[in-house]
DNA sequence: CGCAATGTTGATAACAATCAAGCTCGGTGG
DNA sequence: CCACCGAGCTTGATTGTTATCAACATTGCG
């Protein structure tokens, strides 16, 4: 079912020459690392030109997924991390009880399925935002061109590592903050990723719902929304449905308490 | 500092022999991977037994740190994992405020340091709960070995994606359960890793004090004492002060529903 | 022994969840 | 074009869980 998905390629968006290069995975695809915008945040990010050429052999296909589909599901079995390449991801556990629990969003230049490594199966499903690509990276290639590539492991375990920073934050901030701290926190998380990409850092979209990102928190989609309106009254942002734009970025960072 | 800790060495149960060893490096170590009791849990326990043996040679390195006593603080250069071999640690953030978080606890044969390798020094600082001992692995050496040996580097990358499985249930810990549920995670997740060890699966000694529970948890102290004591009512457990018997996991598991 | 650290228990208060009503925007069909 | 619908969002009233404040018990240690 996952192939399904991958394969219907429900856009009409993609070039002729990707999958060409899907077809003859050693010639160079249309959208290489080396040329794609992401090459300066993305994993290969370190590599030198010769390696990058290896690496992008590795890494041909891509792989479309319409908003609202999965990417990959809880339980199945682990081949490829993926890389972002545009829109955006959540990442979901869901209890037996059907209670969904999301554990992370993911913009262009982060990769999906880091914590399948240690088991072999997804821990947990990502799920689309919006229309999105990733660059599939298949997981035993990568492994062995790391063997050969010592700037590849070191970015590898670098970027494990930079996870469990991320996740370690994450836990502070649920553990030990207050609705209005989880929701200054998470602005500023997002502000700081998009100004990475090259975005704007104080006005952007948010591309997931109230109550995803009280999912996220640990809140109800109610409080999220009344800490909105409160920081709005309160100069901290300007809100419109879904555009955000942050007006008072060290107020925001006073909340937090600089953790 | 952390220097005076180590060389201090305030315990005398040391063997002579791990002295000579550390003048001698390339000496097989008294407490050498092969020989430790841990070997079936830890780092290298994918390894052959020529690769062990090279591994030996980089580890052979120990340190005893004290109940109370820093292995590392935040911000330090990072340089070295540590594996802990006896004893237990906890990691603590501390905030500009002086508050304390505490992101994790460590029993033997567990990795600390892994959040360090994506910016090079430590993100959190790691105490000592009770007299403890780590071995030191140096990580340049570490990622040299990893280059030439397929197991290693598949052994080292799926220790950082665990830990980021189990930063992620912790996420889901904090973000979505009530203190019941918390203080039932914690005590299951204990018991399962007790018994990784080879030990009691269900009755152990409680290394840290009802505030680093809460602190950990999310939780306060007082919250933390109540719940404890109304497990015992129930009959789920029997406390008596750090010791603590676990009478009832399937009640403890419901309670958690099974996340 | 007495002090400090740790742990228990109770009373009260605060924060966020829950329940409930109504609003806004975008899309669809008459 | 407008009416209607539904998903997503906002806001209000009330409840419940957990934090806070406080007193006291227990333990371990100098």
């Amino acid at each position: 079912m996952m192939q399904t998905i991958a394969m219907t390629r429900p856009f009409s968006m993609m070039p002729a020459t990707v999958r060409s290069a899907a077809a003859a995975p050693h010639a160079k695809p249309a959208v290489a690392c080396s040329s794609c915008c992401l090459k300066g945040v993305c994993l290969p990010c370190d590599l030198g030109q010769s390696e990058l050429d290896s690496f992008d052999e590795i890494t041909t296909a891509k792989r479309r997924v319409a908003r609202g589909a999965s990417l990959y599901h809880s339980g199945e079995r682990f081949e490829s991390l993926f890389a972002v390449r545009s829109g955006s991801f959540k990442t979901v556990g869901v209890s037996r009880q059907g209670d969904e629990k999301i554990t992370g969003f993911h913009l262009p230049g982060e990769l999906l399925g880091l914590e399948a490594i240690s088991s072999d199966r997804y821990g947990y499903g990502s799920v689309a935002l919006e229309d999105s690509e990733v660059c599939i990276i298949p997981f035993t290639q990568l492994e062995q061109m790391a063997m050969s590539m010592p700037a590849l492991q070191h970015q590898l375990l670098r970027l494990l590592s930079g996870d469990i920073s991320r996740d370690q934050g994450l836990m502070l901030l649920l553990g030990s903050m207050s609705a209005e701290q989880r929701l200054s926190a998470f602005l500023l998380s997002l502000s700081r990723r998009h100004k990475r990409l090259g975005f704007a850092a104080n006005r952007f979209v948010l591309r997931m719902t109230r109550e995803e990102i009280g999912n996220y928190l640990g809140l109800t989609l109610e409080t999220v929304s009344r800490m909105l309106s409160r920081f709005q009254r309160e100069g901290l942002v300007a809100v419109q449905q879904r555009e955000i734009e942050l007006k008072n970025v060290d107020g925001l960072m006073d909340m937090v308490g600089h953790w």
